[in-house]
RNA sequence: GGCGACGUAGCCAAGUGGUCUAAGGCAGAGGUUUGCAAAACCUCCAUUCGGCGGUUCGAAUCCGCCCGUCGCCUCCA
């Protein structure tokens, strides 16, 4: 498989470097509902995931959870709640919100907190490497000393330089260079803290991950992945801190950075206040529908969040859905092949995982099983690969389920078998208004050779 | 100001030197089927890839300029 890394700036072949798949993946920060951004990237990931077993990977990967930071004390005060019930609260609903889109629970989801000794070792390693040092005016923060690492900025291809070219660049007392950045933070009375050497704190954003990558998946991992807007600082502090403490090079094999989802023309963010979190998007179309939207552009391309464009793909989800559950009316003793259709899907995942164009010879596989259908060809087998590759791409291709204030199954069949008599007595204006009433309720009914059928839509 | 990305049919979106007379989805047109529909199937739907030049036997794909959109440089998937 051929993966893009920011990195090297270029395609390469992907093989892991031991036995399994070693990925980490950053999580969110447990202060608010997640959003669709959250979303694209978590899917992304997950894919990513799904594809390597398809292919017979093991794969491990972790994704983390960032349970005390800044907004996260913040929103505890507003709410009035400690931080680890904020956390806690934050914690559950992305659970949540994942398991309705159908994204696989990562292998390890370490939490910050639980990771405070790793993350000791690492900064006084640093500090005995020379590569970090308590604040100059013993506030008890520690911070890392950008210029002990010479290759700093290579993953986001800039140099300190250019860093400090930036508009503003307050120098915080109590560091040595504009650029340095905290690893370790001295709190405030009253805030989440830890013992350290330095008093009491809690960890930097950064060095969180750079730690729980080295505890759960060793000193070198073959996939990071991440938002591309996660590339700097994060990233590029990420990399620093982990090279520098393990002396070992590369960190990552493969940086792995998905596009950013847009709304409105910027960037869905907190700050800017043009949020969908993921429940609103689940609220009004099924995963299935809102995982293809995400899939049919290049995961490293921007996407536009666009509620009509996403409503269109339950259509295409829909169509998927018929063929995988189409019955053939006839046993001409041929079969439909799937596997011209699985060999362009694998093509297309193992180029930088195109899900786009593995869509698309999914698509055709579908075209082909309702042509065979209608020939009276054999379709359990393209069927079973049809399902088997949809999976890859973690669709579920289910039915919709009923909703509370719908027509329960009872109520529709009977309402079919009152049609049904009106059609028999010819009378069609009585079993159209039934029909149009159905539809209206969100029943769709088809009128086949064995009798009528119907699914929610 | 510095760094970078993108501009493909009505809409979304692949493709980045010849297999492109440009994938797939949605929408649309005609036909088969149907009491009528729906779904499905068949056929059609960009001689063209923001504009202008250039390189090349050959460019949507490379180079230059221009126009337009967007991202990062600060918390962010």
């Amino acid at each position: 498989m051929k993966l893009y890394s920011t990195l090297t700036r270029d395609k390469r072949d992907f093989e892991p470097a031991g036995d399994a798949v070693t990925m980490y993946v950053c999580g969110i920060t447990a202060s608010n509902s997640s959003h669709v951004g959250h979303a694209l990237s978590s899917v992304v990931f997950d894919v990513l995931h799904r594809y390597l077993e398809f292919r017979g990977y093991e794969v491990r990967r972790v994704q983390n959870f960032t349970d005390v930071d800044d907004k996260i004390i913040t929103k505890a005060n507003e709410e009035g709640l400690s931080s680890e019930e904020v956390a806690e609260k934050y914690i559950e609903e992305f659970f949540t919100d994942m398991d309705d889109l159908n994204v696989q629970r990562a292998t390890v989801h370490p939490r910050a907190t639980n990771e405070i000794a790793g993350i000791l070792r690492m900064i006084e390693g640093l500090i005995e490497k020379g590569n970090a040092y308590p604040a100059t005016d013993e506030s008890g923060s520690v911070y890392f000393r950008v210029d002990s690492d010479n290759e700093y900025g290579k993953l986001s291809g800039r140099t300190v330089d250019e860093l400090l070219e930036g508009v503003r660049n307050e120098i915080e007392p109590g560091k040595e260079a504009p650029a340095d950045f905290a690893v370790w933070k001295a709190s405030r009375p009253g805030e989440p803290a830890w013992d350290s050497p330095w008093g009491q704190g809690r960890p930097g954003w950064h060095i969180e991950c750079s730690a729980m990558a080295l505890e759960y998946l060793g000193e070198t991992i073959d996939i990071h992945g991440g938002g591309l807007d996660l590339v700097f600082p994060h990233h590029e502090n990420e990399l620093t801190q982990s090279e520098s403490f393990t002396g070992e090079k590369p960190f990552a094999r493969f940086w792995l950075h998905n596009g950013l989802l847009r709304l409105d023309g910027a960037k869905m963010s907190k700050s800017l206040g043009n949020l969908v979190t993921v429940r609103d998007a689940l609220d009004s179309n099924s995963a299935d529908a809102i995982r293809m939207y995400i899939l049919t552009s290049h995961y490293r391309s921007p996407l536009l969040y666009d509620e009509d464009n996403i409503h269109t793909q339950e259509r295409a989800a829909r169509r998927l859905r018929q063929a995988a559950t189409a019955e053939s009316e006839g046993n001409t003793g041929e079969s439909v092949d799937p596997a011209p259709f699985k060999t362009r899907f694998i093509e297309a995942m193992e180029d930088d995982m195109n899900t786009p164009q593995a869509l698309a010879a999914i698509f055709d596989l579908a075209h082909e099983i309702n042509r065979g259908r209608d020939a009276g060809h054999n379709l359990t087998e393209a069927q079973g690969e049809m399902r088997s590759l949809v999976s890859v791409l973690g669709l579920m291709l289910a039915e919709p389920e009923a909703s509370e204030d719908g027509l329960s199954d009872e109520d529709i069949d009977a309402r079919i078998a009152s049609r049904a008599e009106a059609r028999t007595n010819r009378d069609f204006a009585a079993a159209d208004a039934i029909r149009d009433e159905l539809i209206e309720a969100g029943v769709a009914i088809e009128d086949g050779p064995e009798g009528t059928t119907w699914s929610r839509i």
